[in-house]
DNA sequence: CGGATCGAC
DNA sequence: CTATGTCGATCCG
């Protein structure tokens, strides 16, 4: 650590003088020349194309973002902006300000690391990795454009005195370790995040602190020069902070909610962690560039986005983020994967898939885990990567377990592009889903045991036996997916009748044709328990049928008959195909608790809409005509796959669907369809002389359109909906300049008499109106004023 | 559950 | 010549 401090003391020293001293031949490049280097070095491409392809991917998302967006009406913003503002209400009242979060970043570390150990170093452009990639650079180095993630061999046409330094991990973990051991005095549960970087929460150590006699106390780090330090009330901040002023930088938010809005204010977006390159990009298609942007179309995020993505950009724009460090859980998967130049042979295909294979197994016993899914990860000459994975009955760890399921995948993907040969370039193979510790108690006496004891296996009814059509259909009943997995499933079949054969071995690595019957000396029982074809199990204590596809499951089944508590549950459970179909048939249907349970998250999200809601025509006896409003929703066209998704379609449903008639309503409407050259567009135009009525306003409408009734219809909601909103008193006072000309727009009649609307705010201004000031009427801001 | 993607280090 | 390795999270089907 010490020497770490030492050698970054004269970093800084050294990059000044750099930048004075042109004899060093160091002066860097301006970015245009950096950017035409790189670009020269990178079209053309096999890389290069497939960032194409990829970039294209995005613009497509961005594409169907905007169409989305296009079709979202004035109501359902509006409808949006209360429930989202109601949130915000929330999320301000547990706004928590009280700890004090510092992130540590040691800047360039691995370099720092090789330039203390040779100080030769130090003077020079560095950077730490290979010629095909790098892990960072010096300062020097930056000054030519070489950074971490990329190429040695580009970082070497940007400049060609680049010394490049192989990595040496163990070198690395070495100092970070004693970097470590200091950081516990301040936070003996700080949470390290990688060797360079650390989260530690000094709230307590702070208070200490206080009492301490002079002499003991010192400053933060005070040796340390190459290390970033934030501090702040939370993780999100703090990260953001040790990000300003690098190098050498310090910087801290104070706990109050001002500063951290004053922080935030023009903050770009691509600054926050776990904002990266693309979702930078979706954002910025919709005008959105930097945090106090984000809190402004808040709204309109949460009509496009998923939920947990718009509750994190709301986060982050109230500058919101974990005040605790958390420990990280236990471990979900482990991996391990390989590039090297083309490999395009079958045989060299297998033995490299089992030589990951022997690696994962190593280390998965080091940490004594066993998992039930194994995933296989390709990238073929194009660099297009693929995965395929394969969850199995009974957990495995072993190199031959692992290799057993990841050779069968391998084996589908060659295939599937024969008679080409699979040209790849890398080759990963994962494991995860591993046992619960209460799943470990329930493997150990488990049936793996008893079936590997002997051929016996009576109490096993393999169904599959019986009758292999039959089985068939029904793992594509519980499964209805495509031609991957039947032809996996075809693949096993042959592998089942060619039985294992322990002599074909390398021969038929040879036989391109036929790698699909690739088969090792691969044991009967794992072939026989990974088998999707013996799904349903028959308990030999109660003798019903067990259709779990998790071995611990049915185990623990079977203890529990064994103690004789599951003799009710049994009882519960269908017995027979047809009581099954009938419960399946039940399932989807919402019951009324659930909807009483979806009517309280409603009260919760939006409050106010209630009224709203239940005051008028919710009970018109036209309700059922118009049952098909909720998939008018132009941004969720999935069915509600959650509380609130369904919260949301119930509050809709209850706002509007009596009043807004849709293209369902064929006795009333008829299409048309228009084409024309490039595109062909639908109409619904009300059938004959019908006229059509206002369900809102009971006025008769001149237009026999659908779309231009419906839209009197939302105009004239949207009235009703404002009129109510404003009897509340609480109703969020957050509307800004922006939304009350969309919204004053819209609305005949109203105009705007507030002197403030011409001024720009931000967003972030308006929102410190919502929590506090929202009490005091002296907020001019307030929709009040925009339609009174 | 499986597959693709994103994002971080 | 030559564009990483590992992990978690999330979304969608």
């Amino acid at each position: 650590m010490k020497k770490v401090g030492n050698s970054s003391c004269n970093d800084g020293a050294l990059l000044r003088m750099g930048l004075n001293d042109n004899k060093a031949g160091m002066q860097g490049l301006d970015k245009e020349k950096i950017n035409k280097i790189i670009m020269e070095a990178t079209k053309g491409s096999r890389f290069y194309e497939n960032e194409l392809k990829k970039d294209q991917q995005v613009n497509q998302r961005i594409e169907k973002m905007m169409q989305l967006k296009e079709k979202i009406t004035t109501q359902q913003l509006l409808k949006a902006q209360l429930q989202v503002d109601k949130l915000v209400i929330e999320l301000e009242q547990s706004r928590n300000l009280s700890s004090t979060i510092v992130h540590i970043d040691m800047d360039a570390f691995y370099a720092a690391v090789e330039m203390r150990d040779n100080p030769e170093l130090k003077e020079k452009p560095i950077a730490v990795g290979s010629m095909s990639m790098l892990s960072t650079s010096n300062y020097h180095a930056r000054r030519f454009g070489v950074r971490a993630a990329m190429p040695g061999f580009i970082a070497k046409k940007l400049c060609p005195h680049l010394t490049i330094v192989p990595l040496n991990f163990e070198k690395y973990s070495k100092v970070s370790k004693e970097v470590r051991e200091i950081l516990t005095e301040y936070d003996p549960n700080f949470m390290p995040m990688g060797l360079d970087e650390a989260y530690l929460n000094i709230t307590e150590h702070l208070e200490k602190r206080l009492n301490w006699p002079e002499d003991k106390r010192r400053f933060f780090f005070n040796t340390e020069r190459t290390t970033e330090k934030g501090i702040a009330p939370n993780t999100m901040l703090a990260k953001m902070c040790s990000d300003r002023n690098k190098p050498n930088g310090q910087c801290r938010v104070a706990p109050e909610r001002q500063a951290v809005l004053d922080f935030l204010k023009d903050l770009p977006i691509r600054k926050v962690p776990g904002i990266g390159k693309v979702t930078e990009k979706m954002l910025k298609a919709l005008g959105i560039v930097t945090c106090s942007e984000l809190y402004q179309q808040r709204a309109l995020l949460s009509l496009l986005f998923s939920e947990a993505s718009w509750r994190n950009f709301l986060d982050i724009s109230l500058g919101l983020g974990s005040t605790h460090l958390e420990k990280d859980g236990e471990r979900k998967s482990m991996s391990t994967e390989r590039t090297f130049s083309e490999i395009n042979t079958a045989e060299d295909q297998y033995s490299l898939c089992r030589e990951l294979c022997r690696d994962l197994a190593q280390e998965l016993q080091k940490e004594g885990l066993k998992g039930k899914t194994v995933t296989l990860k390709l990238k073929n000459v194009n660099f297009e990567v693929k995965t395929r994975a394969s969850t199995v009955l009974s957990s495995v760890s072993t190199e031959e377990e692992i290799f057993a399921v990841a050779k069968d995948l391998l084996g589908t993907e060659i295939d599937s592009v024969a008679p080409h040969p699979l040209r790849i370039r890398l080759m990963g193979v994962r494991v995860s889903g591993f046992l619960s510790e209460e799943e470990k108690k329930y493997q150990q006496k488990s049936i793996t045991s008893f079936l590997k004891s002997g051929k016996e296996i009576s109490f096993l009814r393999l169904h599959a036996g019986k009758s292999n059509p039959e089985c068939f259909t029904k793992n594509s009943e519980a499964s209805p997916r495509g031609s991957f997995f039947d032809k996996k499933r075809a693949a096993r079949q042959l592998n089942s009748e060619n039985p294992p054969n322990e002599t074909v071995g390398k021969q038929l690595f040879h036989d391109k044709k036929s790698s699909a019957h690739f088969v090792e000396e691969t044991k009967k029982v794992t072939d026989l328990q990974n088998s999707n074809m013996c799904k349903i199990f028959t308990c030999p204590v109660c003798f019903e049928e067990q259709s779990s596809n998790n071995l611990e499951e049915l185990n623990r089944h079977i203890d529990e008959c064994l103690s004789g508590s599951l003799v009710k549950d049994t009882m519960e459970i269908p017995k027979n195909d047809n009581s099954r179909e009938s419960t399946l048939n039940f399932l989807p249907q919402i019951k009324s608790e659930n909807v009483d349970e979806c009517q309280n998250k409603v009260d919760q999200l939006a409050g106010t809409d209630q009224s709203a809601c239940t005051s008028d025509s919710c009970t018109s006896s036209s309700t059922e005509k118009f049952t098909q409003i909720i998939s008018d929703k132009p941004h969720r066209e999935r069915q509600p796959s959650n509380l609130s998704d369904i919260a949301r379609n119930v509050c809709m449903k209850q706002c509007l669907l009596p009043k807004r008639i849709s293209e369902d309503n064929e006795d009333l409407f008829e299409k048309t369809v228009h084409t024309e050259e490039t595109s062909s567009s639908c109409f619904f135009e009300a059938k004959g002389d019908s006229v059509l009525v206002c369900p809102v306003c009971n006025s008769e409408q001149k237009t026999n359109s659908l779309v231009s009734f419906n839209k009197h219809v939302d105009v004239c909601l949207n009235k009703g909906l404002i009129q109510e909103l404003t009897e509340k008193k609480d109703f969020p006072k957050t509307y800004n300049t922006e939304n009350s000309n969309r919204v004053g727009g819209l609305i005949r009649g109203q105009q705007c008499t507030n002197p403030s609307q011409g001024t720009k705010r931000s967003g972030l201004t308006t929102s410190q109106s919502v929590s506090k000031k929202a009490k005091s009427s002296n907020s001019k801001n307030t929709i009040d004023m925009f339609f009174k």
